[in-house]
DNA sequence: AATGTTAATGAAAACCATTTTCAATAAGGA
DNA sequence: TCCTTATTGAAAATGGTTTTCATTAACATT
Protein backbone atom coordinates (compact mmCIF):
# COMPACT_ATOMS: atom_id res chain seq x y z
CA UNK A 1 0.00 0.00 0.00
CA UNK A 2 1.56 2.92 -1.35
CA UNK A 3 2.38 6.54 0.19
CA UNK A 4 -0.60 8.78 -0.45
CA UNK A 5 1.98 11.56 -1.95
CA UNK A 6 0.31 13.30 -5.20
CA UNK A 7 0.88 16.48 -5.72
CA UNK A 8 0.54 19.76 -3.26
CA UNK A 9 0.26 19.06 0.46
CA UNK A 10 -3.93 19.27 1.31
CA UNK A 11 -4.86 21.67 3.26
CA UNK A 12 -5.76 19.11 6.01
CA UNK A 13 -2.27 17.43 6.92
CA UNK A 14 -1.60 20.57 9.53
CA UNK A 15 -4.71 19.23 11.40
CA UNK A 16 -3.59 16.67 11.37
CA UNK A 17 -0.02 17.08 12.74
CA UNK A 18 -1.30 19.90 15.04
CA UNK A 19 -3.59 17.53 16.48
CA UNK A 20 -1.15 14.52 16.68
CA UNK A 21 -2.69 11.82 14.58
CA UNK A 22 -1.02 10.28 11.71
CA UNK A 23 -1.99 11.13 8.32
CA UNK A 24 -2.87 7.46 6.97
CA UNK A 25 -3.47 6.37 3.39
CA UNK A 26 -7.28 5.56 4.09
CA UNK A 27 -7.47 8.51 5.99
CA UNK A 28 -6.03 10.61 2.91
CA UNK A 29 -7.71 8.87 0.72
CA UNK A 30 -11.56 9.36 2.92
CA UNK A 31 -10.69 13.24 2.98
CA UNK A 32 -9.97 12.99 -0.77
CA UNK A 33 -13.76 11.24 -1.93
CA UNK A 34 -15.15 13.92 0.53
CA UNK A 35 -13.06 16.80 -1.04
CA UNK A 36 -14.05 15.90 -4.64
CA UNK A 37 -18.01 15.45 -4.04
CA UNK A 38 -20.98 17.70 -4.04
CA UNK A 39 -23.41 15.09 -2.75
CA UNK A 40 -23.69 13.84 1.28
CA UNK A 41 -22.09 10.56 1.15
CA UNK A 42 -22.95 7.32 3.53
CA UNK A 43 -20.61 6.04 5.11
CA UNK A 44 -20.88 3.05 3.00
CA UNK A 45 -20.76 4.81 0.13
CA UNK A 46 -17.23 6.35 0.90
CA UNK A 47 -16.34 3.01 1.07
CA UNK A 48 -17.54 1.94 -1.90
CA UNK A 49 -15.38 5.17 -3.64
CA UNK A 50 -12.31 4.45 -1.43
CA UNK A 51 -12.54 1.07 -2.40
CA UNK A 52 -12.02 1.20 -5.95
CA UNK A 53 -8.66 2.46 -5.65
CA UNK A 54 -7.65 1.18 -2.90
CA UNK A 55 -9.66 -2.32 -1.84
CA UNK A 56 -7.84 -3.04 0.58
CA UNK A 57 -9.70 -0.60 2.95
CA UNK A 58 -12.32 -1.76 5.00
CA UNK A 59 -15.38 -0.20 6.20
CA UNK A 60 -14.49 -0.29 9.76
CA UNK A 61 -11.92 1.86 9.01
CA UNK A 62 -14.00 4.15 7.15
CA UNK A 63 -16.38 4.36 10.29
CA UNK A 64 -13.36 5.04 12.39
CA UNK A 65 -12.01 7.89 10.26
CA UNK A 66 -14.84 9.89 10.29
CA UNK A 67 -15.45 9.24 13.59
CA UNK A 68 -12.36 11.28 14.09
CA UNK A 69 -12.80 13.85 11.22
CA UNK A 70 -16.33 14.41 12.72
CA UNK A 71 -14.49 14.89 15.95
CA UNK A 72 -11.36 16.84 14.39
CA UNK A 73 -14.20 19.43 13.28
CA UNK A 74 -13.68 18.22 9.48
CA UNK A 75 -16.64 17.17 8.49
CA UNK A 76 -20.10 17.31 9.48
CA UNK A 77 -22.01 14.38 10.31
CA UNK A 78 -26.11 14.80 9.44
CA UNK A 79 -29.46 12.64 9.64
CA UNK A 80 -31.56 13.27 6.52
CA UNK A 81 -34.24 10.50 7.90
CA UNK A 82 -33.13 7.82 5.41
CA UNK A 83 -31.67 5.45 8.21
CA UNK A 84 -28.07 6.41 7.55
CA UNK A 85 -25.59 8.95 8.56
CA UNK A 86 -24.40 11.35 6.11
CA UNK A 87 -21.33 13.46 6.11
CA UNK A 88 -19.96 16.74 4.19
CA UNK A 89 -16.47 18.31 4.38
CA UNK A 90 -17.03 20.97 7.17
CA UNK A 91 -15.29 23.63 4.56
CA UNK A 92 -11.75 23.70 2.71
CA UNK A 93 -10.10 26.18 0.37
CA UNK A 94 -12.69 25.62 -2.03
CA UNK A 95 -15.75 24.25 -0.17
CA UNK A 96 -18.86 26.06 0.08
CA UNK A 97 -19.49 27.99 3.77
CA UNK A 98 -21.67 26.93 6.23
CA UNK A 99 -25.16 26.09 5.03
CA UNK A 100 -28.38 24.80 6.07
CA UNK A 101 -30.60 22.36 3.77
CA UNK A 102 -34.21 21.63 2.16
CA UNK A 103 -34.54 18.18 1.58
CA UNK A 104 -37.05 16.54 -0.12
CA UNK A 105 -39.38 14.01 1.65
CA UNK A 106 -40.23 12.31 -1.57
CA UNK A 107 -37.13 11.47 -3.37
CA UNK A 108 -34.58 12.27 -0.75
CA UNK A 109 -32.53 14.93 -2.39
CA UNK A 110 -30.21 17.01 -0.25
CA UNK A 111 -30.03 21.44 -1.72
CA UNK A 112 -27.76 23.33 0.13
CA UNK A 113 -28.62 26.55 0.09
CA UNK A 114 -26.79 29.84 1.78
CA UNK A 115 -28.73 32.35 0.01
CA UNK A 116 -31.30 33.49 2.42
CA UNK A 117 -28.56 33.17 5.10
CA UNK A 118 -27.88 36.76 5.62
CA UNK A 119 -31.19 37.32 6.79
CA UNK A 120 -31.19 34.14 9.08
CA UNK A 121 -27.67 34.67 10.90
CA UNK A 122 -29.57 37.94 12.20
CA UNK A 123 -32.32 35.93 13.41
CA UNK A 124 -29.73 33.37 14.46
CA UNK A 125 -27.62 35.93 15.99
CA UNK A 126 -30.57 36.72 18.22
CA UNK A 127 -32.14 33.68 18.98
CA UNK A 128 -29.18 32.42 20.45
CA UNK A 129 -28.36 35.15 22.22
CA UNK A 130 -31.56 35.16 23.60
CA UNK A 131 -31.97 31.83 24.29
CA UNK A 132 -28.66 31.94 26.17
CA UNK A 133 -29.12 34.49 28.38
CA UNK A 134 -32.66 33.07 29.19
CA UNK A 135 -31.73 30.01 29.82
CA UNK A 136 -28.17 30.26 30.55
CA UNK A 137 -27.30 27.63 28.05
CA UNK A 138 -24.27 28.21 25.81
CA UNK A 139 -24.89 27.57 22.68
CA UNK A 140 -22.33 25.98 20.10
CA UNK A 141 -24.02 24.83 16.98
CA UNK A 142 -27.62 24.46 15.37
CA UNK A 143 -28.81 22.30 12.92
CA UNK A 144 -31.51 23.75 10.82
CA UNK A 145 -33.43 21.56 7.89
CA UNK A 146 -36.19 22.52 5.81
CA UNK A 147 -38.05 19.49 4.86
CA UNK A 148 -40.83 19.23 1.76
CA UNK A 149 -41.35 18.48 -1.68
CA UNK A 150 -38.45 19.62 -4.47
CA UNK A 151 -39.47 20.76 -7.93
CA UNK A 152 -39.58 17.69 -9.70
CA UNK A 153 -41.90 15.68 -6.64
CA UNK A 154 -44.47 18.08 -7.01
CA UNK A 155 -47.50 18.78 -9.59
CA UNK B 1 -58.03 -6.92 28.65
CA UNK B 2 -60.39 -4.75 29.57
CA UNK B 3 -61.44 -2.17 26.79
CA UNK B 4 -60.00 2.08 27.99
CA UNK B 5 -62.90 3.83 28.82
CA UNK B 6 -62.36 6.23 31.65
CA UNK B 7 -63.58 9.05 31.72
CA UNK B 8 -64.45 11.75 28.62
CA UNK B 9 -63.85 11.12 25.21
CA UNK B 10 -60.15 12.26 24.40
CA UNK B 11 -59.43 14.44 21.43
CA UNK B 12 -57.74 11.86 19.72
CA UNK B 13 -60.72 9.87 19.03
CA UNK B 14 -62.66 11.84 16.35
CA UNK B 15 -59.24 11.78 14.33
CA UNK B 16 -59.16 7.81 14.58
CA UNK B 17 -62.27 7.80 13.80
CA UNK B 18 -62.14 9.97 10.59
CA UNK B 19 -58.71 7.97 9.79
CA UNK B 20 -60.84 4.43 9.75
CA UNK B 21 -57.94 3.03 12.09
CA UNK B 22 -59.14 1.46 15.19
CA UNK B 23 -59.20 2.46 18.64
CA UNK B 24 -57.66 0.10 20.60
CA UNK B 25 -56.03 -0.29 24.10
CA UNK B 26 -52.47 -0.19 23.11
CA UNK B 27 -53.21 3.14 20.94
CA UNK B 28 -55.10 4.81 23.63
CA UNK B 29 -52.11 3.55 26.84
CA UNK B 30 -49.62 5.01 24.69
CA UNK B 31 -51.18 8.34 23.37
CA UNK B 32 -52.14 8.71 27.48
CA UNK B 33 -48.57 8.26 28.41
CA UNK B 34 -47.32 11.12 25.89
CA UNK B 35 -50.23 13.11 27.78
CA UNK B 36 -48.75 12.70 30.55
CA UNK B 37 -45.61 13.69 30.15
CA UNK B 38 -43.09 16.69 29.93
CA UNK B 39 -40.48 14.57 28.53
CA UNK B 40 -39.38 13.39 25.02
CA UNK B 41 -39.98 9.23 25.56
CA UNK B 42 -38.11 6.90 23.72
CA UNK B 43 -39.97 3.63 21.70
CA UNK B 44 -38.56 1.41 24.98
CA UNK B 45 -39.20 4.46 27.69
CA UNK B 46 -42.99 4.29 26.64
CA UNK B 47 -42.86 0.47 26.03
CA UNK B 48 -41.81 0.50 29.83
CA UNK B 49 -44.58 3.06 31.38
CA UNK B 50 -47.47 1.41 28.96
CA UNK B 51 -46.32 -2.08 30.73
CA UNK B 52 -46.57 -0.97 34.25
CA UNK B 53 -50.50 -1.16 33.50
CA UNK B 54 -50.89 -3.45 30.38
CA UNK B 55 -48.03 -5.86 30.98
CA UNK B 56 -49.30 -7.30 27.93
CA UNK B 57 -48.51 -5.03 25.21
CA UNK B 58 -45.43 -5.78 23.62
CA UNK B 59 -42.82 -3.46 22.37
CA UNK B 60 -43.67 -3.93 18.95
CA UNK B 61 -46.81 -2.45 19.46
CA UNK B 62 -45.31 0.42 20.58
CA UNK B 63 -43.24 1.06 17.46
CA UNK B 64 -45.98 0.19 14.98
CA UNK B 65 -48.14 2.74 17.12
CA UNK B 66 -45.81 5.69 17.21
CA UNK B 67 -44.89 5.26 13.28
CA UNK B 68 -48.88 5.34 12.87
CA UNK B 69 -49.15 8.26 15.34
CA UNK B 70 -46.23 9.75 13.60
CA UNK B 71 -48.22 9.79 10.20
CA UNK B 72 -51.55 10.83 11.41
CA UNK B 73 -49.56 14.11 12.14
CA UNK B 74 -50.39 13.22 16.16
CA UNK B 75 -47.02 12.57 17.41
CA UNK B 76 -43.36 14.17 16.53
CA UNK B 77 -40.66 12.02 16.17
CA UNK B 78 -36.93 13.61 17.11
CA UNK B 79 -33.28 12.15 16.38
CA UNK B 80 -31.51 14.29 18.99
CA UNK B 81 -28.77 12.41 18.21
CA UNK B 82 -28.84 9.46 21.48
CA UNK B 83 -29.25 6.49 19.06
CA UNK B 84 -33.03 6.07 19.72
CA UNK B 85 -36.23 8.07 18.16
CA UNK B 86 -37.48 10.46 20.62
CA UNK B 87 -41.30 11.30 20.79
CA UNK B 88 -43.38 13.79 21.48
CA UNK B 89 -47.01 14.69 21.25
CA UNK B 90 -47.31 17.35 18.24
CA UNK B 91 -50.08 19.34 19.76
CA UNK B 92 -53.70 18.43 21.65
CA UNK B 93 -56.19 20.98 23.69
CA UNK B 94 -53.68 20.96 26.88
CA UNK B 95 -50.73 20.53 25.15
CA UNK B 96 -48.06 23.52 24.03
CA UNK B 97 -47.43 25.02 20.96
CA UNK B 98 -44.76 23.97 18.59
CA UNK B 99 -41.93 24.62 19.80
CA UNK B 100 -37.98 23.95 18.71
CA UNK B 101 -35.37 22.27 21.20
CA UNK B 102 -32.32 22.82 23.19
CA UNK B 103 -29.94 20.46 23.38
CA UNK B 104 -27.08 19.80 25.86
CA UNK B 105 -24.12 17.66 24.09
CA UNK B 106 -22.91 16.69 27.37
CA UNK B 107 -25.62 15.15 29.92
CA UNK B 108 -28.52 14.98 26.47
CA UNK B 109 -31.29 17.28 28.26
CA UNK B 110 -33.95 18.80 25.98
CA UNK B 111 -35.65 22.00 26.64
CA UNK B 112 -38.35 23.12 24.69
CA UNK B 113 -38.65 26.65 23.95
CA UNK B 114 -41.01 29.14 23.06
CA UNK B 115 -40.45 32.16 24.13
CA UNK B 116 -37.98 33.68 21.29
CA UNK B 117 -40.31 31.93 18.53
CA UNK B 118 -42.34 34.80 17.52
CA UNK B 119 -39.43 36.87 15.68
CA UNK B 120 -38.21 33.34 14.86
CA UNK B 121 -41.53 33.21 13.13
CA UNK B 122 -41.11 35.98 10.95
CA UNK B 123 -37.41 34.67 10.06
CA UNK B 124 -39.06 31.48 9.02
CA UNK B 125 -41.72 32.86 7.22
CA UNK B 126 -39.00 34.92 4.82
CA UNK B 127 -36.81 32.76 4.85
CA UNK B 128 -39.33 29.79 3.48
CA UNK B 129 -41.12 32.00 1.13
CA UNK B 130 -37.79 32.80 -0.11
CA UNK B 131 -36.68 28.89 -0.66
CA UNK B 132 -39.48 28.25 -2.12
CA UNK B 133 -39.44 30.61 -4.94
CA UNK B 134 -35.72 30.53 -5.76
CA UNK B 135 -35.56 26.77 -5.46
CA UNK B 136 -39.03 25.90 -6.50
CA UNK B 137 -39.23 23.43 -2.99
CA UNK B 138 -42.62 23.13 -1.47
CA UNK B 139 -41.97 23.10 2.28
CA UNK B 140 -43.88 20.99 4.51
CA UNK B 141 -41.86 21.45 8.01
CA UNK B 142 -38.68 22.40 9.10
CA UNK B 143 -36.31 21.15 11.91
CA UNK B 144 -34.75 23.58 14.01
CA UNK B 145 -32.34 22.59 16.86
CA UNK B 146 -29.77 24.30 18.97
CA UNK B 147 -26.60 22.41 20.55
CA UNK B 148 -24.90 22.95 23.61
CA UNK B 149 -24.21 23.38 27.58
CA UNK B 150 -26.96 23.32 29.71
CA UNK B 151 -26.72 25.57 32.65
CA UNK B 152 -25.53 22.93 35.05
CA UNK B 153 -23.06 21.35 32.37
CA UNK B 154 -21.29 24.46 31.86
CA UNK B 155 -18.11 25.75 34.02
C1' DA C 1 -76.23 -9.42 22.11
C1' DA C 2 -74.12 -12.68 18.68
C1' DT C 3 -71.50 -12.92 14.26
C1' DG C 4 -68.08 -12.14 10.69
C1' DT C 5 -64.47 -9.63 8.63
C1' DT C 6 -60.08 -8.22 8.87
C1' DA C 7 -57.19 -4.74 11.18
C1' DA C 8 -54.30 -5.07 15.06
C1' DT C 9 -51.42 -7.59 18.13
C1' DG C 10 -47.34 -10.19 20.48
C1' DA C 11 -43.39 -13.26 20.40
C1' DA C 12 -39.69 -14.45 18.01
C1' DA C 13 -36.72 -13.91 14.35
C1' DA C 14 -34.64 -10.98 11.09
C1' DC C 15 -32.61 -6.74 9.76
C1' DC C 16 -28.86 -3.63 9.19
C1' DA C 17 -26.14 0.41 10.27
C1' DT C 18 -22.71 0.89 13.42
C1' DT C 19 -19.39 -0.62 17.04
C1' DT C 20 -16.26 -3.73 19.27
C1' DT C 21 -12.63 -7.17 19.43
C1' DC C 22 -8.14 -8.56 18.55
C1' DA C 23 -4.22 -9.90 16.12
C1' DA C 24 -1.47 -7.88 12.35
C1' DT C 25 0.43 -3.78 10.21
C1' DA C 26 2.69 0.51 9.32
C1' DA C 27 3.46 5.80 10.55
C1' DG C 28 6.70 8.58 12.38
C1' DG C 29 10.17 9.46 15.93
C1' DA C 30 14.71 7.87 17.55
C1' DT D 1 16.96 0.95 10.25
C1' DC D 2 14.60 -0.07 14.50
C1' DC D 3 10.85 0.68 17.98
C1' DT D 4 6.84 2.05 19.79
C1' DT D 5 2.24 2.17 19.46
C1' DA D 6 -1.45 4.28 16.76
C1' DT D 7 -3.95 2.40 13.10
C1' DT D 8 -5.94 -1.10 10.44
C1' DG D 9 -9.08 -5.10 8.56
C1' DA D 10 -11.88 -9.19 9.25
C1' DA D 11 -15.09 -11.09 11.88
C1' DA D 12 -18.19 -10.99 15.50
C1' DA D 13 -21.15 -8.44 18.40
C1' DT D 14 -24.44 -4.82 19.33
C1' DG D 15 -28.87 -2.72 19.65
C1' DG D 16 -32.58 -0.08 17.95
C1' DT D 17 -36.03 -1.05 14.74
C1' DT D 18 -38.65 -3.94 11.43
C1' DT D 19 -40.63 -8.18 9.63
C1' DT D 20 -43.03 -12.53 10.01
C1' DC D 21 -46.89 -15.09 11.07
C1' DA D 22 -50.25 -17.22 13.77
C1' DT D 23 -53.63 -15.38 17.14
C1' DT D 24 -56.77 -11.93 18.90
C1' DA D 25 -60.12 -8.44 19.19
C1' DA D 26 -62.45 -3.88 17.16
C1' DC D 27 -66.46 -2.80 15.31
C1' DA D 28 -69.76 -2.89 11.35
C1' DT D 29 -73.43 -5.88 10.51
C1' DT D 30 -76.87 -8.77 11.86
MN1 LIG E 1 -24.68 20.32 2.60
MN1 LIG F 1 -40.32 19.30 22.72
ZN1 LIG G 1 -37.81 15.12 -4.59
ZN1 LIG H 1 -26.43 19.36 30.32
Amino acid sequence: MPRCRRGRPPWWEPRFQEAGFRLTMPRQAILEVLSNTEEHLSAEEIYLAVHKIYPNVGLTTVYRTLELLVNMGLVFKFDFGDKRARYELSQGPTSKKHHHHLVCINCGRIIDYTDFIDEEKELLRRTEAGLSEKYNFKITHHLIQFYGLCEECQG
